[in-house]
DNA sequence: TGCCAGGCCCTCTTTAGGGCCTT
């Protein structure tokens, strides 16, 4: 049994939406959380080996110049590797940042053994009064700390372990008797919407 | 050659379409 504040947050910034067309990784960053405190982060740029357009280059802040003398994936992921060990992961909209985890894992014959959550799926069923479920607008929505810095990657892992620890304590005051679990929020976040509010009642 | 993400989730659904999220 894994408690939910016992994980590591982590964030790619990348040169696209797909490792399977082709996009890479340009920046990880991460926060390890143990007992709901962060002891330890991971930043650091990689070199994709590709030029990266000018759309992420502004949305990123990440731009070639920076980029050219960072190392490569195979130097930062062999790092990360030993970062994550024995952890699971979470991120906001997980599918996006396991799918790149994965690829360059594949890529540098790495693996991992940690379970994944995502906090975008779950504040979709227990924040259901939030506009919408972004991460910056669920970090304002929620008040919760920032440092006005938005797509850097151990800034948006800071901010996703922020949200991550306040949904920790919300699902806590829902569930007072229970522990709250990586496998509780992952059972959480695939129930259908409908049948949440049953949820809490049955299980408290 | 030319195309190009994909998983989740809702609904006017399941013989499908489209919005939400991530870069």
């Amino acid at each position: 049994m894994t408690l939910a504040n016992n994980v590591v947050v982590l964030d790619f910034e990348t040169t696209g939406l797909s490792p399977d067309m082709g996009d890479r990784a340009i920046e990880i960053g991460a926060v390890k959380l143990v007992d709901g405190q962060v002891v330890d982060s991971f930043q650091a740029l990689i070199n994709p080996g590709q030029r990266v357009n000018s759309f992420i280059e502004q949305y990123t802040g990440i731009s070639n110049q920076m980029l050219k003398d960072a190392p490569r994936s195979n130097v930062v992921m062999g790092q990360f590797t030993e970062f994550i060990a024995g952890f699971n992961l979470v991120a906001h909209n997980a599918s996006f940042d396991k799918k790149f985890l994965d690829a360059e894992f594949s890529a540098n014959k790495l693996s991992y053994s940690g379970q994944f959550a995502c906090s975008l799926l779950l504040s979709r069923r227990i924040s259901q009064e939030a506009p919408n479920h972004k991460l910056g607008t669920l970090i304002q929505h929620h008040q919760l700390a920032n440092d006005g810095v938005f797509h850097r990657a151990l800034a948006d892992a800071t901010m996703t372990a922020n949200l991550w620890l306040h949904q920790v304590s919300l699902l806590q005051q829902r569930l007072p008797t229970q522990q709250i679990t990586l496998d509780i929020i992952n059972k959480i976040s695939r129930l259908p919407k409908a049948k949440i509010a049953n949820f809490f009642q049955t299980i408290k």
